[in-house]
DNA sequence: AACTCCAGCAACCGCGTTGTC
DNA sequence: GGACAACGCGGTTGCTGGAGT
């Protein structure tokens, strides 16, 4: 069963509103309030509109203090940093700006402030992150399989989850912006280029045991740079792992040659019929990166 | 001048949450 | 505590006007 409509669709006058009906609404609130009811309200205020359409229009239009337009740098700068914390939630966002609705915040961040920013993002440096990957493997686990059986992205990890300190504020806003198609996409793309990089002897492996990350969920896969695409990760030449506990180790690719990851690769393939056994459940959460 | 395309924005829709009886 | 009504929010739609051809 459906939900009941809020309002008789047949009875009531859509789309635009027309200078009458403003004064009339706002003529009604200033004077009565809207009176905690805003479905009986059109009829107090003799207007034809449904109750969510007058609330929505003195919300975002006709309530005093309003400001439209013209979002200041620090505006901008708050927008971002809160989108990059809390995601599209814009009403908590408008709270931050004085004057400002979440309508008018979610129009503007969809229309300008997101393309400015993919504008802005400064070309990455040699060394930059091109990808992370989040997994629940062991790098001795043998269990990397990144070529025909790519391990699953998991979308029921949330973007603040993957979001971490490896990443440069503008990474993290580009990921935020990514939707998890394309995460995948890029992060396939990414694993591609890995695997099949002829430069092979500039890959090197290192391990990092993320212990902030063992009690959360695994198998995901984060790429912190879309600016590029494909072009980018098609240039990913080294694959570096961190211990957590600070012992560093990185190998060469005299020591993890290719040969070597695609058996890592191929023998997690034999252990499974699945093509998806990217996650051993008794295995910490580990992190690689990908550089280029 | 006529037409098409597209960015910007106002408004709508549907769903989750909250309040009330 | 369940049912229903209303609210509030975020995603989406569609209208409008300006730019480009």
């Amino acid at each position: 069963m459906g939900r009941a409509p809020c309002c008789d669709k047949a009875n009531v006058k859509r789309g635009p509103w027309s200078p009458e009906e403003d004064a009339k609404l706002k003529d009604y609130i200033e004077k009565q309030g809207t009176g905690g009811n805003w479905i009986a309200l059109p009829h107090k205020a003799g207007l034809r509109r449904c109750g969510k359409s007058c609330r929505l229009r003195w919300l975002n239009y006709l309530r005093p203090n309003i400001r439209h337009g013209d979002f200041s740098e620090e505006e901008d700068n708050i927008i971002c940093s809160l989108f990059a914390s809390i995601g599209s939630r814009w009403s908590v966002i408008a709270a931050h700006l004085h004057g400002r609705t979440d309508n008018d915040i979610k129009n503007y961040w969809n229309t300008k402030l997101k393309k400015k920013l993919i504008a802005t993002m400064a070309p990455p440096p040699p060394h930059q992150l091109v990808a992370i990957a989040s997994s629940s493997l062991s790098p001795s686990s043998s269990h990397y399989n990144m070529t025909n059986n790519l391990p699953p992205y998991n979308p029921t990890i949330s973007t603040n989850q993957l979001i971490s300190p490896h990443l440069s504020p503008h990474q993290e806003m580009m990921m935020t912006m990514m939707d998890q198609q394309q995460q995948q996409l890029l992060y396939k793309e990414a694993m591609d280029s890995l695997v099949n990089s002829p430069n092979s002897n500039k890959l090197i492996m290192s391990h990092q045991e993320d212990s902030h990350a063992q009690s959360t969920n695994k198998g995901i896969m984060l790429l912190s740079d879309v600016r590029s695409g494909s072009s980018t990760t098609s240039t990913v030449t080294r694959v570096k792992m961190e211990q957590h506990d600070h012992h560093h180790e990185e190998r060469s690719m005299q020591d993890y040659g290719m040969e070597e990851i695609n058996h890592l690769i191929s023998s997690s393939c034999t252990s499974s019929s699945s093509n998806s056994l990217w996650f051993d459940e008794n295995k910490t959460e580990d992190t690689f990166m990908l550089y280029y």
